[in-house]
DNA sequence: TTAATTTTGTTGCAAATACAACGATATTAA
DNA sequence: TTAATATCGTTGTATTTGCAACAAAATTAA
């Protein structure tokens, strides 16, 4: 069987490496940028979902989320008919650097993707996205505690 | 173009935290079993190419490496002719969790790529080594200093 | 050979990360 | 309705992570 986790672990830190590099630039400091993307392009999404959606703790969703607020980046909303949620809104300052982090992200994703051909790049789309869900799955079920049997 | 960083990042935070829960069992805290694995394959391997291997930053490299050593996982053995630099080699308690780290991985690998068939799982492979090798150039870039014009 | 540069490694910070544990609201079941 | 469970969020604590800055050996250039 061949072995993906370690090429997909090595991109990933690759990467998320890069993008903490350079969104110092926007004082952004590390992960943030994961968090605001997703809230800027997802409005009114709530803390549990985000940490679902990037695949991190809900007490790491929580502190990150927290600094971006005191840094005005974006800001919570309460709900009218849930008092439990706080819904997550880009502020003005959050949407303006939103065009530099997607620049920067579909940079880095077009010099990931150098020498693929379209078809190649659909390809491994689709493949990346079945992986994807194969492994939410598991992850779901090892943080609710429950122990997989390997 | 086809957004791949998102799903990389995904499953990548994915794999890496059942990894890291599932560790603990081994006394193994988070990302050791990252270097242990690698030590383990490639015996007298210095701090700075596992650290270039992993794509991970030297100084961190360089603590959990020393962790692994204070709790026995690994040593480091001087080199005869280059003072500098300090091999590693698993200790008999490193090789003997290795084929644990090496089952759960195979296992999440497996779990990965359910529903794959023999050439999907050949190409998923092939295609992320490519990209692999693309963005450790930008990688590699950006580590040193160095500004991508976007 | 001597000087400049690169390689390899460590430590001082500041910060992110995540497990445990807790609270509070919402939802479901009895 | 009331009780049990699930959802959503935060804080305490311990740990990892990584940029700066430094040191020392090795390599390359002058």
């Amino acid at each position: 069987m061949k072995d993906i986790l370690r090429e997909i672990g090595m991109i990933a830190r690759a990467l998320d490496s890069i993008s903490n590099i350079e969104f110092k630039e926007y004082h952004l400091t590390k992960g943030q940028y994961l968090y605001l993307v997703r809230i800027c392009e997802n409005p009114g999404i709530i803390q549990e979902k985000l940490a679902e959606m990037i695949k991190v703790d809900r007490t790491t969703a929580s502190r990150a989320i927290g600094k971006l607020e005191i840094n005005g980046f974006i800001e919570k909303r309460d709900d009218q008919h849930n008092q439990k949620i706080k819904k997550l809104y880009p502020t003005e300052k959050g949407e303006n650097i939103y065009p530099f982090i997607k620049k920067e992200n579909d940079y880095s994703n077009m010099k990931a993707l150098v020498g693929f051909s379209e078809s190649e790049t659909e390809i491994i789309s689709t493949l990346l996205q079945r992986v994807r869900k194969n492994i939410e799955i598991d992850w779901e079920y090892v943080k609710k505690g429950n122990k997989r049997n390997y």
